[in-house]
RNA sequence: GCAGAGGUAGCGAAGCGGUCAAACGCGUAAGGCUUAGGACCUUAUGGCUUAGGCCUUCGAGGGUUCGAAUCCCUCCCUCUGCACCA
């Protein structure tokens, strides 16, 4: 047995590929180009095998390109902007243990940890060289020549601002408020990595409803505003102080001390603030400005001061927990407590409040899951009922929008903002919403664009299909993005250098800066300007005064774009993507929009997602280490498209061995000879099937149908060949080449070197991939190996039916005559399967026919040859005879029970 | 709710109008190989069956067809996304 050996091997190939600077793609004008990319990577930590399995997805297709002939350029890159390298960095700074463990455990020196703490920049450059290390260990083409560095390059930087001043004179950008979740105490924004509870919280829009008390206004905040015609009371609660706050414009709102503390975030100028004594108010009334009635005002202990206002008001139908406070004070104090009443109905529920209470129990738990189910229900079924008047007849969705309208006409709405749940900074304090002002923004949401980018996504090659509904869906509702923020790193907005432009905003053109990298990183940085980026990328007339390499860049970026295909996970499908799309839309001119999308779903560990958070990761180097690059590729063959893969070493064992099963046969060459059999043109013809089969399914990204067939099905068709009785070693040389060169893209090493032990001289790069015309093709060769694998499993059948060990096996072929029968039925049951109609193309009635018609849904569809079938079983016997441990013989059957593809079969 | 994907044997997963009782893999069982175990190889793995047969299956129910896991309708269920977070 041959083992093989990934480590030792996967380097030898690796360092004679950097020698030949064969992944060093340069325009070259007579070939044809093939240009594609994945994200760039965040450099804060070391990349897991659910980054590899993008990688190689894409990896594969730039070598199956390049096989194919194409100059293949696959650039790879980094992004150091926004926050995560500087809070990193802070963390260190600060001792974080957590952080310094996690580096330490994955085997970061102390020395170099120290360095972290003195710039986030020095983290970033550490993971680059280690990431890069890491790629090209497991295998990736790339070309790292034109590597940049995104807030770490100021030519870079230059590109990102052409970019924007470009959008903006496009009338693209924007500025407008935005709410951002915003830490108080660091009096930054709150990123998700910031956070020590909270992540994926986000701001919500709330209306604050006004109710009116001697003069004072008692906001009450809600997300369902159309409720209001149901409120019985104003809750407030005991917990917290409550002040009276004085605004610009003369009201005065009662408002809990935590949101006083908020309010000048979300713009809300205040002229005065005072204690006040909430339970001043407690069985005081106030007046509904929708309804006009009075209601009393009482105290609620499940009212949380520190959310909104803390003023709530009481919908005891339409929401759970103010039904639950509704039946505590319905009883103490009937006469002031009116009856609640229901505003929206729900099509066939009766009191469904009483109802989702009941499921879902009186614990506070329980009435939050309760609150979410009924407002769900209501918000998509619900119809305002005639209480609710004006609105009587409405859906909810539409009363949303209505009712606004009516408490802004009569000057008793705002709009507030909220954490969508409790977010906790790592420093401690909580999280608040703030309204940023003069936020600026690119406007997605253009009409135009929007519609060019849809023909865009209409006209592109996705792979998979699915995915282009759903991103067709995203850039239809796309919004404008905010693109800019402060803090972290990043290039500054050319216009208002007090804002940076932020991750998602300052990527998603850099794939054409790739075509000049190279060169543009060159020049002196002071002479890098607008009018060169419009001479290389818009094609302005060049008469920069680096005329020269302007014509240069001008010419790669002519060469190389547009993008030919883009690699990326299916969480980018939302946000990346669509920006990607339109920005180049917005930009460059049609033809160099791009070309084709790859889009991948995620690995996983045991079922669960791997990432970072969850702890279950295996970095790439640990699984190159473990199971070489070639066996951690095969990641990439887990899913045709966006579904799940599951990271399985199993797997990767039965690649290796079935790479062994290879060797063997190449070490067991002398053993073979030139002898000519029939099964020779089995293999031949599967040969070319299997070229056929894969080519389709890999030009299309469906890496598992590509590799199940050129792999796992060829290595099985090789086995049996064998088993037959295949002994050509021409045949099974040619075989085993061209499953080499199938599946050079995704184990290129160790393909590699198999074929080097073949003899081989020429590296798989140039020996091109295996293009058939089809025409050895031998569909009828193919049909009767099957008809020879199943006569086996019969006699298997037979033998274990009888229960006897036969001595002698006697196989019966129909005779030549049937065999024209059968084909004769079978080529006219492609037509018709009416008895009567397949009758009339027969020449003669016979037991055959009568036999073969006697169920005409299971006519086969394909061809037997009787020369074939003979041939075939004659030169198998031995096979048999070793199989069974018989004696075998084969002969034609004149009459009897042998029909064509089943032949007849005598145990004795 | 909207949008997308999907429900197939113990499990994962192909098949998407006709050799389908359903590829392939895992699991399980038997045999071989081994001192033994593992690994590996072979075979079996819906039910019944002493000559290759029959019966019931592809979420549920209807329909179209000579023929349906595959097409159409209705229903049930599951997963993902709905953003400004990289």
């Amino acid at each position: 047995m041959s083992k093989y050996e990934p480590k030792e091997i996967e380097s030898k190939w690796r360092e004679r590929y950097e020698e030949k600077k064969l992944f060093q793609a340069d325009r070259d004008t007579g070939r044809k180009k093939f240009f594609l990319t994945v994200p760039v990577i965040y450099p804060n930590g070391f990349l897991h095998v659910g980054h590899l399995y993008t990688w190689t997805r894409a990896d594969i297709y730039a070598r199956y390109m390049r096989m194919r002939g194409y100059n293949v350029l696959f650039p790879q890159s980094w992004h150091f902007t926004g926050g995560p390298l500087v809070g990193m960095q802070l963390k260190i700074k600060n001792g974080d243990q957590k952080v310094i463990k996690d580096l330490q455990d994955s085997g970061i020196s102390e020395k170099e940890i120290d360095d972290f703490k003195r710039s986030p920049l020095n983290i970033g450059t550490f993971f680059t060289k280690n990431l890069k290390k890491d790629l090209s260990a497991a295998g990736m083409s790339i070309d790292w020549r034109r590597t940049f560095s995104i807030s770490n390059s100021p030519y870079f930087s230059k590109f990102v601002s052409w970019q924007f001043n470009r959008l903006r004179d496009a009338g693209l950008i924007t500025q407008n408020t935005h709410p951002v979740i915003w830490c108080p105490r660091e009096d930054t924004p709150l990123g998700d990595h910031d956070r020590a509870s909270g992540e994926g919280e986000s701001p919500e829009e709330f209306s604050v409803i006004k109710f009116k008390h001697e003069g004072m206004v008692l906001p009450a905040a809600t997300l369902r505003p159309e409720t209001v015609f149901g409120a019985t009371n104003i809750w407030v609660s005991r917990k917290g102080g409550y002040k009276k706050v004085e605004l610009e414009d003369g009201e005065k709102w009662i408002v809990s001390e935590s949101f006083s503390n908020k309010m000048k975030y979300q713009l809300i100028k205040l002229k005065k603030v005072e204690d006040f004594d909430v339970g001043s108010l407690i069985g005081k009334r106030a007046e509904n400005p929708v309804t006009g009635e009075s209601i009393p005002i009482l105290a609620e202990d499940f009212v949380d001061p520190s959310i909104t206002t803390g003023v709530v008001m009481s919908v005891p139908m339409h929401a759970p927990f103010d039904y639950i406070g509704w039946e505590k004070v319905k009883e103490e104090d009937e006469k002031m407590y009116k009856k609640p009443k229901k505003v929206i109905e729900v099509n066939g529920e009766g009191e469904i409040i009483q109802e989702v209470i009941r499921v879902y129990g009186k614990n506070t738990s329980g009435l939050r899951e309760a609150t979410k189910a009924l407002y769900k229900k209501e918000f998509n079924s619900g119809v305002m009922n005639s209480s609710a008047d004006g609105l009587d007849g409405m859906s909810v969705k539409e009363a949303k929008l209505k009712i606004v309208d009516m408490l802004k006409e009569k000057a008793a709405y705002a709009v507030i903002y909220e954490t969508s749940g409790e977010v906790i900074c790592r420093c401690g304090a909580r999280g608040v919403v703030n309204l940023l002002e003069n936020q600026w923004f690119i406007r997605y949401s253009d009409k135009e664009l929007k519609e060019k980018a849809i023909k865009a996504v209409e006209n592109m090659e996705i792979f998979p299909e699915e995915a282009r509904a759903q991103l067709l869906n995203f850039v239809y509702n796309v919004e404008d993005k905010a693109a800019a923020r402060q803090g972290g790193l990043g290039t500054p907005l050319p216009w208002d250098k007090d804002w940076l432009i932020e991750p998602l905003s300052d990527s998603t053109l850099y794939m054409a800066y790739y075509t000049i990298a190279h060169i543009l990183e060159r020049l002196n940085i002071s002479e890098v300007d607008d009018e060169l980026f419009d001479q290389v990328f818009l094609g302005k007339e060049i008469k920069h005064k680096l005329a020269t390499e302007v014509k240069l860049m001008r010419d790669e970026f002519e060469y190389w774009y547009p993008l030919d295909l883009r690699v990326t996970a299916k969480e980018l499908l939302t946000n990346h993507i669509v920006f990607f799309i339109m920005n180049h839309i917005a930009l460059l001119p049609k033809d160099k929009w791009p070309k084709r999308l790859g889009i991948n779903g995620w690995v996983t560990m045991d079922s669960i997602k791997m990432s970072k958070s969850k702890g279950n990761t295996l970095t790439i180097r640990k699984a190159v280490e473990e199971y070489g690059a070639d066996g951690s590729r095969l990641i990439a063959s887990g899913s045709n498209g966006m579904d799940d893969v599951d990271w399985s070493s199993d797997n990767i064992k039965a690649l290796y061995q079935r790479m062994e099963l290879l060797m063997d046969v190449l070490e067991a060459k002398e053993g073979f000879g030139q002898e000519s059999r029939l099964i020779d043109r089995y293999l031949a013809s599967m040969k070319e099937s299997i070229i056929e089969r894969t080519t389709a399914e890999i030009e299309k990204m469906n890496y598992r149908n590509s590799l199940f067939n050129s792999f796992f099905q060829a290595t099985d068709i090789l086995k049996s060949y064998l088993e037959f009785g295949g002994r050509n070693w021409s045949e099974i040389e040619g075989f085993i080449s061209v499953v080499l060169k199938l599946n050079h893209p995704f184990f290129p090493y160790i393909t590699e070197e198999l074929n080097r032990r073949m003899g081989n001289v020429t590296l798989l790069e140039e020996g091109g991939w295996p293009d058939t015309p089809g025409t050895g093709i031998d569909i009828l060769i193919e049909n009767e190996v099957q008809v020879l694998k199943n006569t086996v499993s019969d006699i298997r059948n037979l033998m274990k039916l009888l229960k006897i060990t036969p001595k002698e096996v006697r196989i019966g072929i129909s005779d030549e005559a049937a065999f024209s029968v059968y084909n004769a039925i079978v080529e006219a049951s492609k037509n018709t399967r009416d008895i009567k109609e397949i009758r009339k193309a027969l020449p003669a009635e016979s037991e055959t026919v009568k036999k073969l018609l006697k169920s005409p849904d299971k006519i086969p569809q394909s061809n037997l040859a009787f020369k074939y079938e003979f041939d075939l079983f004659t030169q198998s016997k031995e096979y048999l005879e070793n199989t069974f441990k018989a004696k075998v013989t084969v002969e034609v059957e004149h009459e009897g029970k042998a029909l064509p593809g089943k032949p007849s079969i005598r145990l004795s």
